[in-house]
DNA sequence: TTAGCTTTCGTGTTCGCACACGAAAATAAA
DNA sequence: TTTATTTTCGTGTGCGAACACGAAAGCTAA
C-alpha cells in the first residue's frame, strides 16, 4: 500500500507538501502541486483511514432525538438497537453517540429532550421528527448553530436536512393492497383503521391508505372500504365494543388494513369477538405483531427494516463529518414483506 | 478515551507491561499483572482498534473461490458484488482480498482456480462448495496448511469450515408453498421444474422441494403436483416444445414451481406459447428474474440477499482473522419475498 | 546591493499501540 | 560474597497521517 511519503519521494517534495494538497490547503505552488496531483492520480492513492484518524485525535459526537419505546410502545427500539450496532463500528473513529429520547405522544418532551441534546454541543443529529411545529422551532435553532441533520423515518418536506432515512409509505400502501387482494381474491370488503395517535404522523399513514386505494383503482379491482378512527387504544374492551359494532354493521367485511404499527391492537381484540376468518395486514415487525403473525392473527406484515435505519443513520453522518461525505437525500428502507413462514429467518 | 498509558500510570508500570498483560505475553510477575487487570477491568478499557491496525501494519489476505457470471448466470454477480463492498470497508484494516473464480458446470476449473488460489497463501478462503468431491480434496490441502475458510451459500457437512453463510433451503421452499397456495387458493394444480444443472447442487434443490411439499401436506391442502427434470436450458426451441407438451398432457397446471434460479428461463418460454393465467414462483432476484416480475410473468420470486452473504462472508472472515473473533456456525440469509410492487425498492 | 516581506517548503512532534532490545531486579549457583 | 542465570520491566522506535513551526527561496523596494 502506497503512502504519502512515497508519493513525495516521487515528486522530490516533503511529505508536509504534499499533505498540503491533499488537504488543499495553500502554501504550494502551481507547479509543484500539479506535479504532486499527477502522482497522486496516477497510483490512485487514497490517505489510509486509520493513521488519518488517528494523527487526527478528533472527537465527534453524534446525538439522536427519538422516541422512547416501552412494553406497549416497541417500534422505536429496533432503529435505537440499530444506532447502537454502528456506534460500536464507528467508535473506532473517535465518534461517541449520545441518545436522548421522548414521548412520542407528547410534544412538550420533545422540545425538552432537545433543550438537553444541545447542550452537549453536538456535532450532528439524528431526528425523528414526529411534530411538525416543534420540528420547526428546533431545527432553526440547529440551523443557526450549523449543526448537520439528518431525519429519520419521517420525511418532513421543506428542511434542509442532509439525508432522510426512511420508507416510501405511499408504495407501502400500494403493497398492502396487493397482499389484501391476494389473500381476499376478488371479493374485498376491507375495514382501514385509522390510528391517528399524533396527528402529526398523519401523513405516513395517509400516504399508506392512498396507495393501498390506489393498487385497486390501478388493477381495477372492485373494493368495498369502511374507514375507522380509533385514537383510544388503551381500553381494551371498549375497543372490542367498538370492532363488535363495526363488524356486526358490515357483515361483509373479510379484511382487516391497519395503516400504522399497531395491527396486534387490533388482531388481539379480533380473535376474541369473532370466529370469522380475516385477512389482517399492518406495519412494522415489533415483537406484538411478530407474535400475531405466529399465531395466525395476522396474515402479512410489511416492514422497514428498522434496524438498518438507526444503524445507516450513524454510519452516514459519520461519513458525512469525517469525510464530507454527501450522503443522497432520500434513501428508501426496503419493503419487507413478513409472514409466518419466514419471520424466523429474518 | 483512556489509554494504555493511563493504565501504565495509574498501575505504576510502564506501557510495555500493560501491553504484555493485554497480549497474555509472558515476563510479568504475577502481582503485577493482577494489579493490571483490575485497573483495565474496572474503567472497561479496550485497546483502539485504530492505533492497534496502524501498529501492527500487517497484511491480511482473504481469497474468494466462487463461480464466474456471465450474462446467461447472473446469480453469482451479487455475492461477488456484496465480497468488493466489503473489502472497501475493511482495507483500512490491512486486509486485502483476492477473487479466483470458476465455471460452476466444470468441476476441473474448480480445482484449476483453486491451484491458483493456493499459491497466494492466503489467510482466510471463502469457498462457494459445488463440487462435493472436489471439495473434499481442497479442504484436505488448506485444512494441512491450518488455514481457515468458511462455505457460502451450499451448506456441506462434514467439513471444518468456520462458518456457513446461506438460506435455509427447506424453510424458502416452505415459504414457495404458502405463496403458491395463496395465489391459486384451494385449486392446486402445480409442475415442479427440476433443473438439475449439477447434480452436487441437487441437495438444496430438492430440500427445497420438500419444503415445498411439506407445506400442503402440513395444512392438509390438497396439491396436484407434476414433476419434470429438463437439464438443457440452452436450447430454447426445444425447450418451448416440452412445455407445451407437458401443459398440454396436464390442462389442469395453474402454477409452475422452479426451485433453482432459473425460472426466468421458463418464465420467458411460457409467455409465447400459451395465454393462460399461471402462477410461476422461484428463487433468487437475478436481473432476468426481476424483469420478468416486472412483466407479470412470474408472480414472486424468494430471495436470499446474496450480497449480503458475500459482504458478511468478508467481513467474518476477517474479524475472524484480526480480532480472532469466533463466528456462528450457521448464518441463515432472510427469506425475502419479492413481487412487482417492492422490488423497486428492496 | 541589502533590508524587508511573501511565497514555498521541510522538519519534528503527536496520536495510541506493538514489539524489539536491553537494563534492572530477583533468584540461583559458585 | 561473587558470579551466573532467570525473571521482570522500562525505553525507544515505527506504523501513516496531520499540522505547527520555522527555514530557505523568491520577490519588492530602497
Amino acid at each position: 500500500m502506497i503512502t504519502i511519503s512515497d508519493i513525495a519521494k516521487e515528486a522530490g517534495v516533503s511529505v508536509g507538501t504534499v499533505d498540503r494538497v491533499l488537504h488543499k490547503r495553500s502554501g504550494v505552488s502551481q507547479k509543484t502541486a500539479e506535479k504532486i496531483k499527477t502522482i497522486i492520480k496516477k497510483h490512485n492513492f487514497k490517505t489510509n483511514k486509520v493513521a488519518s484518524s488517528l494523527a487526527l485525535n478528533k472527537k465527534i459526537k453524534i446525538a439522536t432525538l427519538i422516541p422512547s419505546h416501552d412494553a406497549e410502545n416497541t417500534f422505536w427500539k429496533a432503529p435505537f438497537l440499530g444506532t447502537q450496532s454502528a456506534q460500536e463500528n464507528v467508535e473506532k473513529f473517535g465518534v461517541t453517540t449520545e441518545h436522548y429520547n421522548f414521548d412520542q405522544f407528547e410534544p412538550s418532551s420533545f422540545l425538552s429532550a432537545f433543550n438537553n441534546l444541545i447542550k452537549l454541543e453536538p456535532d450532528g443529529i439524528i431526528i425523528a421528527p414526529i411534530f411538525i411545529q416543534e420540528t420547526v422551532l428546533i431545527c432553526q435553532i440547529i440551523e443557526e448553530k450549523n449543526i448537520p441533520y439528518l431525519f429519520i423515518n419521517i420525511d418532513l418536506k421543506g428542511f434542509k436536512n442532509i439525508s432522510f432515512i426512511g420508507q416510501n409509505a405511499f408504495k407501502g400502501g400500494y403493497l398492502a393492497g396487493k397482499l389484501m387482494h391476494l389473500c381476499l381474491q376478488n371479493n374485498c370488503s376491507v375495514l382501514i383503521i385509522h390510528t391517528r395517535l399524533n396527528a402529526e404522523n398523519h401523513f405516513a399513514i395517509s400516504e399508506r391508505i392512498h396507495g393501498f386505494n390506489d393498487y385497486f383503482l390501478n388493477k381495477s379491482i372492485s373494493i368495498n372500504s369502511t374507514i375507522a378512527n380509533i385514537i383510544d387504544l388503551k381500553d381494551v374492551e371498549q375497543l372490542k365494543e367498538k370492532l363488535k359494532t363495526i363488524l356486526s354493521n358490515n357483515p361483509s367485511i373479510n379484511g382487516i388494513y391497519v395503516p400504522s404499527s399497531r395491527i396486534s391492537t387490533f388482531a388481539n381484540c379480533i380473535s376474541t369477538i369473532t370466529n370469522k376468518q380475516l385477512a389482517l395486514i399492518g406495519f412494522d415487525g415489533t415483537d406484538q405483531n411478530i407474535r400475531c403473525l405466529n399465531e395466525d392473527k395476522v396474515s402479512f406484515l410489511i416492514s422497514q427494516k428498522p434496524f438498518e435505519q438507526g444503524y445507516k443513520s450513524i454510519i452516514l453522518m459519520s461519513d458525512y463529518l469525517i469525510e464530507k461525505k454527501i450522503p443522497e437525500q432520500k434513501i428508501y428502507s426496503p419493503l419487507e414483506i413478513l409472514t409466518k413462514e419466514n419471520i424466523k429467518c429474518n
